[in-house]
DNA sequence: ACTTGACTTAGAGTCAACTCGAACCCTTAG
DNA sequence: CTAAGGGTTCGAGTTGACTCTAAGTCAAGT
């Protein structure tokens, strides 16, 4: 597919794409013989996984560490499952971490209900 | 307290806090004759919910507006909650997608860890 | 034949949120 | 007296992740 659709497919920009290209998170992309981009399924499955992993705050240097690995074949496989170990732990701690906030802006949001209730401030 | 001390109390360095003071995130911070900041515990309680803000997310100048709105006193109460309860509806929303962001990784986990005990790529 | 529009490249510009540097002022210890 | 160490201001520089521009190619439609 061209690089409209795969951009309208994955909700990434054109430029976007092109910049994934340029700095190492797409390869391989195959071209037709105008030079135009050709994606494929596969190229979409691992779009899909980028942006799982920028999504959950993995920057873009580690994403390329990961697509490194990748290239290299199986012999790298328990790097990448330490990668992505550690990267589910730290999501995890993020997890825990954002429901104490939300759970503090719930009781704060309380206090302004009965403070606005009451007519005036705590 | 100086800003060495309120610097370590919070975890902000104190070149963040002069320019939080700059942009009017903080207000209203005291002075000691030789011109130097005198923060109070107020001002802790204050940078403190606003670090719980920009962790979830909010961006500096929202959490501008919060500070305006409070300035401005008690009639803007409902207001300040709406814009909290707003935060929080994406803040639940986007703790539920991180949610799914989480078990998919760990599901992709799972096949490497089959992968590798059985020697090869699925 | 010409225009339209999707694509190409290299490289510059933008934005949020810092982060740092330079030049300077005060107070206190040796 | 002076040097160290903390503070001050203003403005420039950095980082990550885009986002856009300019100049060009190419294929299809009128």
């Amino acid at each position: 597919m061209n690089i409209r659709e795969f951009s309208s497919r994955t909700g990434i920009s054109a430029h976007t794409l092109r910049y994934y290209e340029k700095i190492g998170l797409l390869r391989h992309i195959h071209r037709l013989p105008n030079g135009h981009r050709d994606f494929t399924e596969k190229d979409l499955h691992w779009v899909t996984f980028v942006q799982r992993l920028k999504d959950t705050g993995m920057p873009l240097e580690q994403i390329h560490r990961y697509a490194d690995l990748r290239e290299m074949g199986d012999t790298t496989l328990a790097e990448r499952q330490r990668l992505l170990e550690a990267h589910a732990r730290n999501l995890r701690e993020s997890l825990r971490q954002q429901q104490r906030h939300l759970d503090s802006l719930e009781d704060k949001i309380a206090l302004y209900r009965s403070a606005i209730k009451r007519g005036r401030f705590p």
